[in-house]
DNA sequence: ATCTTACCGATTTTT
DNA sequence: TCGGTAAGAT
């Protein structure tokens, strides 16, 4: 007879019967440092959301040493219930002091895992599961930094900005540190502030580590942003966790209260984290060394932006004692799909060793075709996808991944022509609309009246004649006089060498905002936007009989029905929370799913979904791999990584397509195929080399029999005629250097080459790794080396 | 102040 | 090729 420690691990195994081992071992071990490495498919959600059930239910009894000193009748009844299930009773009597909720944060990135395993775990652990944290670095960390930030001295009202005002701030930065914006790219340096902020380096660390004059610069400029910003009592992104990291440093009991309730950490898509959020989480799980982290190294894709890799491959390093269990067994793919993932995840060298396989068969060959030009790239994957609709796999199941937006274009015209209904993920979000995010700015001047970024962007929308003379004026006195613009408009009266025009158009705004604030004060957020909407003229401005007015007055009434949502939800709904959430939870249309149509989507978001049928495109050297990742072995792992994520989509097709020829931002490109495709086993892959000797619209033009026309397109030369006897002064203009086959240049951007052809004007120049370029030499940067 | 035309530059993206 | 932005016209 088994004693109660081995009959309630049993039971408790038995009630966990639907997981596999691995799976098991992840949900049972609660106490100390855990490493999941869950592949691909691997059912890592099933994991994370039934490891909290357990703890919420069990507690940690399947380890527990202590003996459950179980009764003679109960004894009997359980051993009843291994044969036929436990029922309530039995599983009250296996707990061995459950968590609590509140002790319990989950934490994910995005707003939509976030939502998923909230849901997952209400339907396992019910209502309980409503007092536990699941919530993304960011809200959490503004939940934290609302109770707490004055403490670091900013106020609690603070606005949050998304990367359209972090531009903004950094332009108004330029100006005043006297900088070009040709110099110093605003996007640029709002990728280097925040690559800076997320290293957790202040501006005075980043210049004493600066070694150039440039960087000096971006630091000064960083300086200067973080002023601005405080003034304007308002937070980026980055600042969400950075200003917790010093919240955390600078009071110490505030870490204390979050370390001391958070008795269980776990953190998902642990690949990534970047530096700033792997300190948020070893500050919080220091004390307790219960953090759970699930992840795979293999689809880490976000280094570029910060997501830093050796977290997971050093969590062991950095938690001593800690479990590490790895989920290889695949619930979405054939196994000809997963060993061709495995195939090509095999050659990067920096990665914990994984092998996926699946239950299911070896499944359909995955099929790689080479054709012509991009064109014909999408009449190919139309034409499959009509096929595999005959074969009654549902438009909704199939997505075409391709590595950058651009690729997009052609393959949306080719499946408007096929009539294949498609929807093309990425783009413009609800929140960036540029109608919805106008109301947003009223709405946040309204709640922070220091939001400057806000008040440039409304002052004058809809127009009320304040030029940009003016605002600047507004500006330079609000400077002078430390007051904010808003109040400084309130007072125009006293601005100095303003015209009366631009004075009464000053103080019309003003007084605007003075009636919208007081009408905040009476009204609820959702009538008070209506108003908002009336007072400013908005509302007037939409009201015309144009297409696209109503288009964006449509977005307008979208945006008044989530704050009534937000409204009918929230406990005590205000305008500040209702901008929060607008400002984290930017996915109001996300995807929508079930659509029955095709998904166009880049692989980066593909990530975590799956189809039952997969392309991924432009299978090209210089393309996929990028040309910036091919001489960069650290990039060109990452690269890897990618196509291992694109493969790992498809649940039971896979195609791979490549074009000889593309046109890529307006130049054509020759490419050689991808080197994933090198790596990708013989066996495993069915080729098919559909591209035709000469360009495909040449062909198509021939077979019309049409005359071609001169002005974009270039002559073949024709037989008799040999480069050497064109008119001199077409070849090479602005080059200086006559070009003759088997010369070998040097281009500015792609560096040593060699002719491989001429026609007229056109050099075809290959390079090494790179592939076969086209240039006019009239233009191309390009010298004899 | 606002509208129109010439340029430049160009992965990948969530919060 | 496309879109966003900067200088020029009205």
């Amino acid at each position: 007879m088994m004693d109660g420690i081995a009959l309630r691990r049993a039971l408790i195994e038995k009630e966990y019967g639907f997981l596999n081992e691995q799976q098991r071992q992840a949900v049972f071990q609660i106490e100390g440092p855990l490493l999941v490495l869950a592949g691909a498919g691997s059912g890592k959600t099933s994991v994370l959301t039934n490891r909290i059930a357990y703890m919420l239910r069990y507690g940690d009894a399947y380890h527990a040493k202590a003996d459950p000193c179980f009764s003679g009748e109960q004894i009997r009844h359980l051993e009843a219930c291994l044969e036929t299930g436990l029922d309530q009773q039995a599983r009250a009597w296996l707990a061995e002091s459950p968590v609590s909720p509140h002790e319990l944060l989950a934490i994910t990135f995005t707003n939509k895992a976030a939502r998923e395993m909230r849901e997952r775990l209400e339907r396992l652990a019910g209502e309980e599961a409503s007092g536990v944290w699941v919530s993304t670095f960011h809200s959490a960390c503004c939940r934290i930094l609302r109770r707490d930030i004055e403490k670091i001295g900013y106020s609690r009202s603070f606005t949050i900005y998304d990367d359209e005002d972090q531009l903004g701030v950094i332009k108004e930065c330029l100006k005043t540190l006297n900088l070009s914006d040709k110099d110093f790219a605003p996007r640029e340096i709002r990728a280097r502030i925040s690559g800076a902020k997320t290293l957790v380096q202040s501006p005075e660390e980043l210049m004493q580590v600066a070694g150039d004059f440039r960087t000096r610069k971006i630091a000064e400029l960083y300086a200067a942003y973080e002023e601005r910003l405080r003034k304007m009592n308002a937070l980026d992104f980055d600042d969400l966790l950075l200003k917790t990291l010093q919240l955390f440093a600078d009071h110490p009991p505030v870490l204390e209260h979050y370390a001391r309730r958070f008795r269980y950490i776990l953190v998902d898509e642990y690949q990534d984290t970047n530096r700033m959020q792997y300190l948020f989480v070893h500050l919080l799980a220091r004390r307790s060394q219960n953090l759970c982290v699930v992840g795979d190294d293999d689809q880490s894709i976000y280094g570029w932006r910060g997501a830093d890799i050796s977290n997971i491959l050093d969590f062991e390093k950095d938690y001593k004692g800690c479990q590490t269990i790895k989920l290889e067994q695949n619930y979405r793919s054939t196994n000809g799909i997963l060993s061709a993932a495995n195939a090509v995840i095999g050659n990067n060298l920096s990665r914990k060793k994984k092998e996926l396989w699946s239950a299911k068969g070896e499944g359909e060959k995955a099929k790689y075709t080479r054709l012509s030009d991009e064109m014909e790239e999408a009449g190919y994957i139309c034409g499959e996808i009509l096929t595999l609709r005959g074969q009654g796999l549902p438009f909704g199941e199939m997505a075409v991944l391709y590595r950058t937006n651009a690729q997009s274009r052609v393959l949306e015209e080719r499946l408007v022509f096929s009539g294949i209904p498609y929807s093309v993920y990425g783009g413009l979000r609800f929140y960036e609309r540029k109608e919805i995010k106008d109301v947003v700015c009223y709405l946040r001047l309204c709640a922070n009246p220091a939001d400057d970024v806000a008040l440039r962007r409304v002052i004058n929308e809809p127009r009320r004649g304040i030029g940009e003379a003016t605002v600047e004026s507004l500006a330079a006195y609000a400077r002078q006089s430390g007051e904010t613009m808003l109040g400084a408009a309130m007072d125009a009266e006293q601005v100095e060498g303003l015209a009366a025009r631009a004075k009464a158009a000053l103080s019309g705004f003003g007084q605007l905002m003075g009636q919208l604030l007081a009408h905040k004060e009476l009204l609820g957020p959702a009538e008070f936007t209506a108003k908002l909407l009336e007072l400013t003229g908005i509302r007037a401005q939409y009201d015309k009989d144009e297409d696209e007015s109503r288009a964006r007055f449509e977005n307008i009434g979208e945006l008044l029905g989530a704050v009534a949502e937000y409204e009918k939800m929230a406990e005590t709904p205000t305008i500040e929370g209702f901008l929060e959430e607008a400002a984290l939870v930017a996915d109001v249309d996300g995807l929508r799913e079930g659509t029955g149509s095709v998904t166009l989507m880049t692989m980066h978001s593909a990530k975590g979904l799956e189809f039952g049928a997969v392309f991924v495109t432009g299978m090209e050297e210089g393309l996929f791999p990028g040309t910036r990742a091919i001489f960069d072995e650290e990039k060109l792992e990452e690269e890897r990584r990618l196509c291992y994520v694109a493969i790992t989509r498809a649940k039971e097709r896979l195609f791979f397509t490549n074009a000889t020829r593309r046109m890529l931002y307006g130049a054509p490109q020759h490419n050689r195929p991808s080197r994933f495709l090198d790596e990708l086993p013989e066996t495993l892959v069915e080729r098919e080399d559909r591209s035709a000797p000469w360009p495909s619209e040449l062909r198509r033009s021939r077979a019309r029999g049409e005359e071609r026309e001169n002005k974009e397109r270039r002559e073949l030369p024709r037989a008799g005629e040999t480069p050497a006897l064109r008119k001199p002064s077409q070849v090479n203009m602005a080059a200086g250097a006559d070009f003759g086959v088997g010369d070998a240049v040097r281009h500015r951007r792609y560096g040593q080459g060699m002719v491989v052809k001429l026609q007229g004007d056109v050099a075809h120049v290959a390079f090494p790794g790179l592939g076969i370029k086209e240039f006019d030499l009239r233009f191309a940067p390009m010298e004899k080396a």
